[in-house]
DNA sequence: TTCACCGCTTGACAAATATCAAGCGTCGAA
DNA sequence: TTCGACGCTTGATATTTGTCAAGCGGTGAA
C-alpha cells in the first residue's frame, strides 16, 4: 500500500494505539484500490478475506432474502466494515457495494487476526470498535421496533439536521430510495411520510429539507439519546 | 462471592482465558443475588455499573419509548449481559428484568475495566464475545427488515425445533406475549400467524408445538443461516 | 368449591403499509 | 435539441398489522 495512506489510517481509533511494528506489519499486506460508483465489494455468505477501510466515497451495507433486500447501513469515510466477520472468521452477514466512486484499503484478514492474537492494545481498540457498532445496531432495532415510519423519518430529519451543522435547512446525504430503504419502508411510502410531516413543518425540495417549526418536529418526533445519539 | 460458583463462571469462555489472579480480582468485588420473577434488575439509561452473569433462571431484556415496549433478547444460563454498556462506560441501552426465579452474579463494571486494560487475553475474549453478539442482533435486524411476521415466526419454529433437540413436537421456551414482542408483533397477531402456519402443518396446544410436515414448513419459511443459524 | 384474575383467542373494525400502474421532471447521451 | 432512462410522486387498491371489545379456560386464593 502507498505510504501517503498511511497517516490517514493511522489516525482511526482502531489503529492509533498499536505500535509502529504491528502496524506497519499490517500495512505490508494490504493494498488500496479505486472503485466506480455501484460495484459490489462483498456478498453476503463469502468467507471474509479482508477488513475493509473506506477512505472517500461511500458504500451501502445491505442484505437480500428472498427476492426481497434492505440496507442496514451505509459506511463513510474514515471507517472500517466488517470487523465482526474478520475476528471471528466467519462469513460475512451482509454485501457491501459502493454508493459513489470510492477508495478503499483492503487489509487481510488473516493478518488482522495475527496481530490482534499478539498486540492487546489493537484487541483493546476492537473492544471498543465493536462495543459502539454493537450499540449502534441495538438503536437501529429499537428504533424499528418502537416507532412507525412516520416516526422513524421524522427521528431521522432530526439526526441528518445535527450532523449537518444544525441549521433549518440541510441536505439529505443520499438518495430517497437508498434512505427508504434503511427506514425500512417503501419509496412510495417515503414520499407519503414527507407529506405527512408536512403540518409539523417539514418542507421538502428535492434533496433539500427545511424544518420550518423546530419545536412542533421535535414534539412529534420525541427523539430519545438511547436511540437517536449514535456517539454513545 | 461464594466460592461454589467460580467454575460455573470461570467456564465461560469470556473468563476461562484470563490469569488466575485476574479473575479472583475480578471476584473478589462480584458478589450473588438471588431475585424473584419479574424483578427489573436494570433500568436503560442508567450508568452501567455491574456486568451481568445469568447463573440460572431466565432475563428478559427489552425497551420503552412513547409508552410503547420491546423484548430484544432472551438471556439464559449461563451467559452476561450488557457487556458493551460496561466495556464503554456508557449507559445501558435496555432493560432488564427476570422472567423466572433467577440467580444472577454482579460484577462492578469498573473491575471489568480495569482488567480488561492489563488482560490482554481477556480483551480478546471480550472482542469474541461482542462480535458474536454484534452478528446476532445483525441477523435479527435481518429477520426482521426482510420477513413478514408469519415469515419470522414459521424460522422462528424451526430455530427452536432444533434447540428443543429436532424432535417434530416440542415447547415453546416463554409465554406467547413475549415471543410475540420478540417476534415484533401484538399478542392477538401471532394467535392468527399461528392459525396462518396451519396450512403448512403447524399445530398448536398451549405451548406444545407440533411441526406435522417439516418439508412443507421448511420449503414455506426458508430458513438461512446468515439469519438464523445464531452459532456463527 | 367458588370466584376473580390473567393470559390467550376471536371477531369486527381501523390504521398502517405495500403493491401496481401511471405520470412527471431531470439529466445525460445520441 | 431530442429522446429515453430513471428516480420520484401520486392515486387506487390490496394486504398486513394493530386496536378494541368480548369471551373462554385454567390457576390460585379465599
Amino acid at each position: 500500500m502507498p505510504e501517503q495512506h498511511y497517516p490517514e489510517v493511522r489516525a482511526l481509533g482502531l489503529f492509533s494505539g498499536m505500535t509502529d511494528e504491528n502496524f506497519f506489519a499490517l500495512m505490508r499486506g494490504a493494498y488500496v484500490q479505486n472503485f466506480p460508483p455501484q460495484i459490489e465489494l462483498i456478498g453476503e455468505g463469502e468467507p471474509s478475506d479482508f477488513l475493509h477501510v473506506v477512505l472517500s466515497g461511500s458504500v451501502d451495507l445491505f442484505s437480500q432474502w428472498n427476492g426481497r433486500d434492505t440496507s442496514l447501513a451505509t459506511v463513510r469515510p474514515i471507517s472500517t466494515f466488517i470487523l465482526a466477520a474478520t475476528i471471528k472468521n466467519a462469513p460475512y452477514l451482509m454485501s457491501a457495494r459502493t454508493i459513489e466512486k470510492s477508495r478503499i484499503v483492503l487489509i487481510p484478514s488473516q493478518d488482522v487476526r495475527a496481530i490482534f492474537d499478539v498486540d492487546g492494545n489493537f484487541a483493546r481498540a476492537i473492544v471498543t470498535e465493536l462495543a459502539q457498532c454493537y450499540r449502534s445496531v441495538i438503536k437501529s432495532q429499537k428504533d424499528l421496533k418502537l416507532r412507525t415510519s412516520l416516526e422513524r423519518l421524522a427521528n431521522y430529519l432530526l439526526r441528518q439536521q445535527k450532523r449537518a451543522g444544525g441549521g433549518a435547512a440541510f441536505d439529505l446525504d443520499f438518495e430517497k430510495r437508498r434512505l427508504a430503504s434503511v427506514l425500512g419502508m417503501t419509496p412510495e411510502n417515503l414520499s407519503r411520510a414527507f407529506k405527512g410531516l408536512l403540518p409539523y413543518g417539514v418542507s421538502v425540495e428535492g434533496t433539500r429539507i427545511t424544518i420550518n417549526d423546530q419545536t412542533d418536529l421535535e414534539r412529534f418526533a420525541k427523539p430519545n439519546p438511547l436511540i437517536d445519539d449514535f456517539s454513545t
